[in-house]
RNA sequence: GCCCGGGUGGUGAAAUUGGUAGACACGCAGGACUUAAAAUCCUGUAACCCUAAAAGGUUGUGCGGGUUCAAGUCCCGCCCCGGGUACCA
């Protein structure tokens, strides 16, 4: 007797997932005639909290989709492992003294326990982590590649550095300006050098200058600095002016770091979106990081007192508002500030500058909307006119983009209108009716007034017209810009990669290949020095390893294992090379990525980045990682609350809070049942509260609720254990399909679990007599059973192929319910079944395929192929209706001609009473079953 | 502010992309079995009107317009919610 009870449950999924591991049957080869497709999911971090039932969301469903391609005769590569270095390991090292490596390792193994409770099909033969020095190898190996990379805008793609080299030998850097056009060659100060000068300079100067073309390189550059972390954060960690984690405070900091020249990828990162299938928000998301933007930079001159011309150079998007330019506005940090600022004005701009110096990150993004600015005493000359222009500094100018300047047009600009105004400045309107002298409008469809050869044009016209007359004058050309900015690469932290470099006379040389991985030294001491050097400079001996030599201390940021970690799946224990070529041709990109939405700019573009130089280098065939992308949404929490009247241990019902002066707490969900406490296990659940006393309402205790992150303290988190203790992982991995869609976020709770769980036994019953024994039929089925399960089929391949899960999941009980209605037990029908759940819920489908009399486990079978023939019908209902509405419904053969079936529609009863005997103006028939009678 | 995404019963949600809105599930109500409860099974369940009941009717996918024989789906204008981003010129 075996019914599908709790104890039954247990005692099949335990026999699976051991049976599985005795036959090895989720191990991949790289060697097969079948296609090949890979599905991966964003490997976890491994925090010390394990796993909450948010986590398996995305787990499951690319579970599925594996599942179901190894079905479908694919050889399926479906691989797990940890992004294990980061952060909080460090951060607990320092509270608890436990080693990161030793916490590290003991949270993978709970995770791992975790995870094979769920019964996913991971190969964990490949399983990489990449706190190992086996992978950390090849992330610094890689790293090197990179250093020894430069970026060759004529022919777009990643090269080596010595080719450069070759380069700068026979003609100098005439037709490879420096990327950062602000790098002068430090000896003659200019832009360029020739071969000549280039063998002229001494080793540091040709080392400083290959170091302003590397696409990993090191310079001194502003950095977030946050005092409380004692380290510095990449843009992405830093939410207005304050750390991601901690929320502390965060200043600018000059530091000496390792930085990757992703910006020079900008242009082949936004074009690969094209190629690529991203949710539009996700591709849109990363669109605006790169923010490219087009227009044009203009050479202003500008005179100072002395009479001395400088050139004033500005980007702006907008060259058709050339006569509208009132002011111009440099930002305070600019190199021309000194130059321009007059005798008169001298006193009130280093009384600006000082005022800007001492504003932080945060105030200034605080205080947005403030206007400041101050006066240089110097003007421009409009290259068009002639017109003199007062020039400005304000804090509204980032120096970090464009040049740092702007051509200020205050008819069209709302920050340049708001400034305008302020300071009293003269405003000339150039769009004539759509500028109402009260704000600012920026259309690119008004016709240009007040401004020379361009009047009477159309604004959006004008641009290009400008460009190429700028561009004739040699005073301006068009120029495309982006926000996205360089990816800092250091973190002053232990527990991450080291930088296999070595520093000899302060220029950094890459190691020895051979000699990696460039182990993490031992050490117990993880308080960073304060100064901004990470804890590694507190290993002298491992700083200073050799006479006249010396290591970074800094490390890598998680980022870069993470980078590259679905390459070496491919070939997870090569130590050889990252991972065989032939290995990386045959899986080739990532079919299907899943994970969560918050990796969209930092984790992704950097694996995009890694990918595409890799690429460029001739390790990849392919330059994209990941052909597909599917976010599965957050599972937030459902907390409770209950209400401590202030001073007292009295609690009152939500109901009744309003009466008493009262503070929310959180109170476990475990202990709340919907909304209603279980008072005496809240009496246990803390000392505090043992003598707690309840203000009833109803005789009972309803709490508050909340959705909110699931977090520990929170104590909203559901664990994915218990319900696999109550339900079982089948009925997990299916309810969280059954939740909605995948992408959308959505807030847990079991209201529904039961729906779930009752299908899965109605499903088992369909196999078992009353007495619960097999009990299947060799008859052949019925037309309908054939039309049930040939429906399912249909449906369940549809739904799988667009990752809608939750409708399948309704699909199966739909077809369970009908097949139960049906008293049907036909093998002929319920086998091909059995394989169509087997994705979704394994342990039953294999428990299932046994006892129907199988030796071979349900994975090596076919996903069943559905015949339409069998969906075919004689005759359909169609809906009438009339004047657009419903009125009746008639039965016609599939094969009736539309003539025909006006007919009989016109001499139908119902119909005739709707049109009272009036002919219609027409009957309009379609394949879509529908009928429609227009009057 | 700007850029995306969304708004459907008491609840989670379906709707094969312009063709019977609310599948499926939860919840709720009623019933069967039971001494009783739990479990299980069956029936009903958008709102309103009409009806003893059946049948029937009207209104309904955030709001207001429009296109169409036909609109949750397409177009225009608003309102609200979620996410991203923000002196980026």
């Amino acid at each position: 007797m075996a019914d599908y009870s709790k104890e039954e449950i247990k005692h099949i999924e335990d026999k699976w997932r051991a049976e599985w591991e005795k036959r090895d049957v989720y191990k991949v080869k790289n060697d097969s005639q079948k296609p090949k497709y890979y599905v991966l999911d964003m490997f976890p971090y491994p925090s010390g909290a394990g796993l909450h039932v948010g986590h398996p969301l995305g787990y499951i469903a690319s579970d599925i989709v594996s599942r179901y391609k190894r079905l479908k005769g694919f050889n399926v590569l479906h691989p797990m492992g940890f992004d294990a270095f980061g952060l909080p390991a460090e951060q607990y090292a320092i509270d608890h003294g436990i080693h990161p490596a030793v916490s590290t390792a003991q949270n993978i193994q709970n995770f791992k326990d975790q995870l094979s409770k769920i019964g996913f099909c991971y190969d964990w033969s490949r399983e990489v982590q990449t706190c190992d020095p086996n992978y950390y190898k090849w992330t610094q190996w890689i790293f090197l590649q990179i250093f020894d990379s430069w970026y060759n805008r004529k022919t777009e793609k990643a090269e080596r550095i010595s080719v450069l080299v070759n380069v700068f030998e026979k003609e100098g850097n005439a037709n490879h300006p420096f990327p950062n056009s602000k790098f002068l060659v430090p000896q003659t100060s200019k832009e360029l050098f020739t071969a000549a000068e280039w063998k002229s300079f001494d080793k540091k100067t040709n080392q400083d200058i290959l170091m302003q073309y590397r696409l990993a390189y090191l310079a001194y550059t502003d950095v977030n600095w946050c005092e409380a972390l004692g380290t510095v954060l990449a843009n992405d960690e830093v939410i207005n002016g304050v750390s991601y984690r901690g929320g502390f405070p965060v200043i600018k900091k000059q530091m000496r770091q390792w930085s990757l020249r992703i910006t020079e990828y900008a242009e082949r990162l936004l074009k690969g979106l094209d190629e690529i299938d991203f949710s539009d928000s996700m591709k849109e998301i990363q669109r605006n990081w790169i923010g490219k933007s087009m227009g044009a930079k203009i050479s202003f001159q500008v005179k100072n007192e002395k009479g001395e011309v400088h050139n004033l150079v500005v980007f702006t998007t907008r060259p058709d508002t050339i006569f509208g330019v009132d002011f111009m506005v440099i930002a305070p940090e600019h190199e021309l500030v000194k130059d321009l600022t007059s005798h008169a004005q001298k006193e009130e701009i280093d009384a600006y500058l000082k005022y800007t110096e001492s504003r932080s990150e945060i105030d200034r993004m605080a205080e947005v909307k403030k206007i400041t600015g101050a006066f240089t005493g110097a003007y421009a000359i409009n290259p068009f006119n002639g017109r003199e222009i007062p020039v400005w500094i304000s804090e509204y100018v980032l120096v970090g983009y464009g040049t740092g300047a702007i051509m200020a047009v205050p008819c069209g600009d709302e920050r340049d209108h708001k400034f305008a105004k302020h300071f009293n400045l003269p405003i000339t309107n150039i769009i004539g009716q759509h500028y109402n002298g009260e704000e600012a409008n920026a259309t690119k469809d008004a016709i240009l007034e007040n401004s020379d050869f361009l009047n009477g044009m159309v604004m959006h016209q004008a641009i290009d017209k400008v460009i190429l007359k700028l561009e004739d004058k040699g005073i301006g050309k068009r120029q495309v810009n982006y926000k996205m900015r360089d990816a800092g690469w250091s973190r002053q932290r232990y527990w991450g990669e080291p930088f296999p470099v070595v520093y000899r006379e302060d220029i950094p040389y890459a190691m020895d290949e051979r000699k990696l991985p460039l182990t993490l030294p031992e050490s117990n001491n993880f308080k960073s020095s304060g100064t901004g050097e990470g804890p590694l400079a507190n290993l002298k001996d491992w700083v200073h390893f050799a006479d006249g030599e010396r290591r970074d201390t800094n490390t890598m940021p998680t980022h870069a294992g993470a980078a590259w970690y679905f390459l070496r799946y491919t070939d997870p224990h090569n130590d050889k090379a990252f991972a065989d070529k032939k290995a990386l041709d045959y899986w080739g990109q990532v079919d299907v990525y899943v994970g969560g939405s918050e990796h969209a700019v930092a984790h992704l573009l950097y694996a995009r980045l890694w990918v595409k130089i890799l690429h460029d280098l001739g390790f990849l065939n392919f330059d994209e990682p990941f052909k597909k992308l599917i976010n599965q949404g957050k599972i937030t929490g459902d907390s409770r609350f209950v209400y401590r009247v202030r001073g007292t241990n009295k609690f009152a019902s939500a109901g009744l809070r309003e009466k008493y002066d009262t503070d929310p707490l959180h109170v476990d969900v475990n202990i709340v049942t919907g909304t209603e406490l279980d008072t005496e296990a809240f009496r246990k659940w803390k000392p505090d509260f043992a003598d707690a006393e309840f203000i009833l309402e109803d005789g009972k205790y309803i709490c508050g609720t909340g959705i909110e992150k699931m977090s520990k303290s929170y104590f909203n988190v559901v664990n994915p254990d218990v319900i696999i203790e109550n339900y079982g992982a089948d009925t997990l991995r299916m309810y969280e399909m059954f939740l909605g869609p995948l992408e959308l976020s959505k807030p847990w709770n079991t209201h529904g679990i039961d729906g779930v769980f009752k299908f899965l036994r109605r499903f088992w019953n369909l196999f078992h007599d009353n007495q619960g024994n097999v009990s299947v039929s060799d008859a052949d089925p019925s037309p309908e059973e054939l039309k049930v399960l040939h429906k399912t089929l249909k449906k369940i391949e549809y739904d799988i192929e667009h990752f809608s899960f939750n409708t399948s999941v309704s699909e199966f009980m739909i077809c369970s319910n009908e097949l139960t209605a049906m008293k049907c037990n036909k093998r002929s029908i319920l086998e091909p079944l059995v394989i169509a759940l087997s994705p979704y819920a394994p342990h039953i489908a294999e428990e299932i395929w046994e006892k129907l009399g199988h030796t071979d486990t349900v994975l090596n079978e076919t996903f069943p192929q559905f015949d339409e023939k069998y969906l075919k019908e004689d005759s359909f209902e169609y809906p009438i209706s009339i004047n657009g509405k419903v009125r009746t419904k008639m039965n016609f053969a599939l094969d009736m001609p539309k003539e025909d079936i006006e007919k009989l529609v016109l001499a139908s009863e119902v119909v005739t009473k709707w049109t009272e005997g009036k002919a219609p103006k027409k009957v309009i028939v379609v394949q879509g079953r529908i009928v429609n009678v227009v009057m």
